[in-house]
DNA sequence: GTGAAAGCGCTAACAA
DNA sequence: TTGTTAGCGCTTTCAC
C-alpha cells in the first residue's frame, strides 16, 4: 500500500510508511507487472492497428505519427502501446474463408490470447472489419475512421480544414483554385470532407475551381498535363501531403515556380513536410494532440466501460508559407 | 501440456489428447499471458529504441521501417513490440544530474518496472547511454549503431552502398559526381561509410569528385547556388533518401529535369521514394529484412545469454531508375 | 499415464 | 493500525 501511493487511507502509520520506503529502496525493489497483471486481470497493453498502404506493407506516415502521440500519452498512464499492422489483421481474419473456425486462424498472439485492453483503430477500417474488432477486443477507439458515432471516435474535422485552405486563397486575392485528389481507390472521409470545405469556400468567396484525380505512382519526370496550364492568379490545392509534395516537384520539373508562376497549398500536414518543404502553406494536422486525445479516451473507456467517451473533432490550424502571397 | 505441444513426452494418451483439446475448443480456452509471465519470469516485451530528430519529436521513417519489419517477426515469435523514443529515455536518464538517485528518474514505467525482456537499438545512440541502457535491459542488439562489436550488431554495409552508386555512373559513363551530405550534427557512421564508399569508387573509375554538405532546412524556393552549375555528364549523389528528396525538388525549381540535364543517385531509400520518386535511381534498403534478422538475434539471445549472435552487414541491391541514363 | 500440490508476486479481505 | 491468508492461472515436481 505504501510504494503504491495508497497510504492515504490512513491505515499506514508515517513512520511505517517510511521505513517500507527505505527498505524497498535499499533492496531496489521494483513491482512485478506479471503478478499484478494476474491479479488485476488487465494486461496494460494497447494496440494500435495502423492502416497499411494499399501497394506497400509500411504504414502512413500519418498513421505511425499519431501512433506516437498515443504511445507518449499511454506511456505516462502506466500502460504499453504495441503497433498492429492492418494487413496482419486482415491475414488472421481471413475475411474470405468462413468465420466459424474463429481462433483457429488467429495467428497474432495478440488476438489469440486476448492479451490487449483496448485498440485504437487509426483511418479507414474496412466494414466487415468491425465486428470481428469488436469481439476480439474488450474496449475499441477510432480515430479518423469513416464511420462517425456520438461516443468512442476521434476525428480530424476535415471540412474545416479544406474551407480554410481556400478562404485563405480568397484573402490572398487568388482567383482561381486547381484542386488535386488522389484517384479514389479507398474512399476515407477525409475525402469527401476537404472537397465539401473546398468547393463550399470556393462558392462562397466566388473563386473559379477545378477538380482533377491524379492516379497513384506517378512518374516524376512526367508530370500531368493539366500543370503546364498555370497562371499566377490561380493556386493549386493538394488533398494531402503526399500529393503537395508531388506537386512541388512536378511543377518544378515543367520549370514552374511555386508562390511566383502559381499559387500552392496543402489540407494536410506532417513531419516530412516540416523538414524540406517547411516554406510550403498548408493545414496543419496536430497528430500528437490527436493521438493523446485517443489515448485519454481509450483510458477513460477501460476505466468506466458503461460511460463511453463521447467522440471529438479537431480542428487545426493554417500555416502561412511563402507559396501563397497572392498574384503578383 | 496437451495444449502447449508438449504431448511428445509420452505421458498423455492420444485419446486424452483429442478429449483435452475438443473441451478447451468448447470452452473458448485461452492461455492466460500474465500467469504465464509469471511462471516463466518473461514478460515477452521487447523495445525499439527509436531515434528521433533533433529538432522534432518524431522519429526518423527509416527508423520505423526498421521496426515495422522487426515488429512482424516478434510477433510471429509470440513477442510483443513497443516503441521506445529516444527523447523519452534522455529524459528519464536525465543525463547531467547525478547517477545515484537512479530509478526516481526513471519515469517511463518500461523502465522503472524492468518490463523488458530486451531492447533493439536503432540507429547512433549517444554514447553516454551506453552503459546506463546495458543495466537497465537485459539484453541488446544494436541495429545501424556506431559501434560495431562481433557480437550484438546488425547494420548495413554503408561502404558499400557507396561504391556501388558510383560505380553504377561510372558504368553509365558520367565523368563527374557531386556527392551532397546534410552538415553532419550527429556523426551517424553511415555518413563516414557512404562518403568513404564513394570516393573509393571516384578514384577507381576516374571520376571527378566533388562534395558538398547542406544544411538541413532549406528552403525549397531558395536552392542552393552550387546546383545552377550542373552539366549532363555530372551526377549528383545524394547521402540519404531526404536529400534525394530535396535535391529532385531544388533543382526543379531551378528548370533542371533530372535525367536531362544532370544525372541523380542517392545512397539510400525509403518507402516514401517509392511512392512518388520510384523513377530515381538509388541503393535500394531493406529495412524489413535488417529488422526481422535483428529480431531473430534478439530471440537467440533471450535464449542464450551466453552465446551472443555473431554481428551482421547486410548489403542492399541497386534500384536502377530512369534518373541516370548516362550523358545524352 | 495420471493426479495432486507447491509456488511465482501481488492485492483484497479479514482477523487481531 | 498491523498481521495473516487466500487465490489469480500457470508450470514443474513429486507421488501414485
Amino acid at each position: 500500500m505504501v510504494l503504491r501511493g495508497r497510504e492515504e487511507e490512513g491505515r499506514i502509520s508515517p513512520v511505517r510508511a517510511a521505513t517500507i520506503r527505505e527498505i524497498a529502496e535499499r533492496l531496489d525493489y521494483r513491482p512485478n507487472s506479471a503478478a499484478r497483471a494476474m491479479r488485476s486481470r488487465r494486461t496494460g497493453l494497447i494496440g494500435v492497428l495502423v492502416q497499411t498502404h494499399l501497394h506497400l506493407r509500411n504504414p502512413t506516415r500519418g498513421a505511425l505519427e499519431l501512433a506516437i502521440g498515443v504511445n507518449s500519452a499511454l506511456d505516462e498512464a502506466g500502460n504499453v502501446m504495441c503497433l498492429i499492422p492492418l494487413v496482419d489483421v486482415l491475414a488472421a481474419a481471413d475475411m474470405g474463408g468462413d468465420m466459424g473456425e474463429d481462433h483457429e486462424k488467429l495467428r497474432l498472439r495478440v488476438f489469440r490470447e486476448r492479451l490487449l485492453d483496448g485498440m485504437i483503430a487509426i483511418n479507414a477500417v474496412p466494414e466487415d472489419l468491425h465486428e470481428r474488432l469488436q469481439q476480439l477486443v474488450p474496449a475499441i477507439v477510432w480515430v479518423d475512421h469513416n464511420r462517425f458515432t456520438p461516443t468512442h471516435c476521434a476525428r480530424r474535422d476535415e471540412v474545416h480544414a479544406g474551407y480554410t485552405v481556400v478562404s485563405k486563397l480568397a484573402a490572398k486575392a487568388y482567383r482561381e483554385v486547381l484542386y488535386v485528389e488522389p484517384v479514389s481507390t479507398h474512399g476515407h472521409y477525409s475525402m469527401i470532407g476537404r472537397r465539401t470545405g473546398v468547393e463550399r469556400a470556393a462558392r462562397e468567396f466566388g473563386m473559379k475551381l477545378e477538380t482533377i484525380a491524379l492516379p497513384m505512382f506517378l512518374k516524376a519526370t512526367e508530370p500531368p498535363e493539366r500543370l503546364r496550364r498555370l497562371t499566377p492568379d490561380c493556386a493549386l490545392v493538394a488533398y494531402d501531403a503526399r500529393l503537395l509534395r508531388d506537386l512541388a516537384l512536378f511543377t518544378g520539373q515543367l520549370g514552374l515556380r511555386m508562390g511566383h508562376d502559381f499559387g500552392l497549398a496543402g489540407c494536410e500536414d506532417n513531419s516530412d513536410l516540416w523538414h524540406s518543404m517547411n516554406v510550403v502553406s498548408r493545414m496543419g494536422f496536430d497528430r500528437d494532440r490527436l493521438g493523446r486525445h485517443a489515448a485519454g479516451m481509450m483510458l477513460r473507456l477501460i476505466e468506466h466501460p458503461d460511460a463511453p467517451p463521447p467522440s471529438v473533432e479537431v480542428r487545426d490550424e493554417w500555416i502561412e508559407g511563402e507559396t501563397t502571397p497572392g498574384p503578383r
